[in-house]
DNA sequence: CGCCATGATTAACTTACGTCA
DNA sequence: GATGACGTAAGTTAATCATGG
C-alpha cells in the first residue's frame, strides 16, 4: 500500500542532517516511568520528530464521513469507575484529595462530553460492545501538536484537552498511549536498520581482514616474496578507543562502521496517525 | 457497479510492573 | 516491609477503511 510505503521512507531516512548519538543505545528500553518522563519532559528525541501525517485524517476528512461520533453514556459511565481498570477511581477510601477532585472533574467531563452525544449505540445496556470513534482531522491536529510539546499529560492537561477537543478525558489517554506505541514501535524500526547496516559493515570489514590474513600466511610461506612487497597493514591507535587499529589503504580506525559512513539515526520520524500533512 | 476477502491502521482494552505515599 | 493508588508499557482485540479480484 501506498502510505505503508511512505511510512517506511521516512521512517528510514537515516539521520540526514540530524544529530547522532555517541554510542547506540537502544531507546526502547523499558524504563522505570519516573525516568522515562523526565526523559519526555526534557523533550530529547521527541523534539526531533517531525509531526506531519498523512493518511490517517486525510482518509476520514477527505471522505468528509464524520465518524467521530460523541461517546455514549455507557462509555461514560465506564470512565467512572465501573470497567477501566486504568482510571478507576475508588470512591470508598474516603480521603478527600486534590487527585480526587481531579478524577470529578473527569467525571464532569465525561458528563459534559456524553450530554451532547449520540443515542444511536444499541441501548446502551452495559455490554458495551466496543464502538470504535475516528477522530477528526481537527482533533488528531491538536493532539498532535500537543504531544510534539510533551509526549505525556498530567491530570489538568488531560481534562482541559478532553475538553477542549469534546473527547472523553480516557479517550485523550488512550490516544497518548497508543502515540507512544507508535513511535517507539518507529524509533525501533530505525534502529534495527541502523543495527543492520552495522552488522553489514562488520561482515564486510570482517570478509576483508580474513582475506588479508589468508594473504599474510600465503606469503609468510614464501619469504622471498614478501621481501618485495609494501607491508600489507600497518598498525595504529584507534583515535576513537586508543587501541590498535588495522589501517589499511582507508581506514585508521577500528570503528567500521564509523568508517563507512554509517551513523545511528535518531528518529527522523513522522507521526503515523492524524497530523498535518506536509 | 456491488460484493467479498484481505491487510493495514488505530481506538479501546487488559495485564504486568514500577513508583510513591 | 506491606499495601493500595496510580501511571505507563506491552500486548491484544476489534472497528474501520482501502484495495484488489
Amino acid at each position: 500500500m501506498g502510505g505503508r510505503d511512505d511510512e517506511l521512507r521516512l521512517t528510514l531516512s537515516l539521520g540526514l542532517g540530524v544529530p547522532t548519538r555517541p554510542s547506540f543505545q537502544p531507546t526502547h528500553i523499558h524504563r522505570p516511568s519516573h525516568s522515562m518522563h523526565n526523559h519526555i519532559r526534557n523533550g530529547s528525541w521527541n523534539e526531533l520528530f517531525q509531526f506531519s501525517d498523512r493518511n490517517a485524517d486525510s482518509r476520514s476528512f477527505l471522505r468528509g464521513i464524520d465518524v467521530n461520533r460523541l461517546p455514549t453514556v455507557v462509555d461514560g459511565e465506564e470512565e467512572n469507575g465501573v470497567s477501566s481498570p486504568n482510571s478507576t477511581v475508588s470512591s470508598i477510601s474516603g480521603k478527600r484529595s486534590e487527585r480526587e477532585a481531579e478524577a470529578e472533574a473527569e467525571a464532569e467531563a465525561e458528563r459534559a462530553s456524553c450530554s451532547q452525544g449520540s443515542d444511536d449505540e444499541d441501548g446502551g445496556g452495559g455490554d458495551a460492545s466496543r464502538k470504535k470513534l475516528r477522530l477528526s482531522k481537527e482533533q488528531s491536529m491538536v493532539l498532535e501538536e500537543t504531544f510534539k510539546e510533551h509526549n505525556t499529560l498530567n491530570p489538568k492537561q488531560k481534562l482541559a484537552l478532553a475538553r477542549q477537543l469534546n473527547l472523553r478525558p480516557r479517550q485523550v489517554e488512550v490516544w497518548f498511549q497508543n502515540r507512544r506505541a507508535r513511535t517507539k514501535l518507529k524509533q525501533t524500526e530505525v534502529d534495527c536498520e541502523y543495527l543492520k547496516r552495522c552488522c553489514e559493515n562488520l561482515t564486510g570489514e570482517n570478509r576483508r581482514l580474513q582475506k588479508e590474513v589468508q594473504e599474510l600466511r600465503a606469503l609468510k610461506l614464501s619469504p622471498q616474496l614478501y621481501m618485495h612487497m609494501n607491508p600489507p597493514t600497518t598498525l595504529t591507535m584507534c583515535p576513537q578507543c586508543e587501541r590498535v587499529a588495522v589501517s589499511s589503504s582507508s581506514s585508521t580506525t577500528c570503528h567500521p562502521a564509523a568508517a563507512a559512513g554509517v551513523q545511528r539515526p535518531s528518529m527522523p520520524i513522522k507521526p503515523m496517525g492524524g497530523g498535518v500533512a506536509d
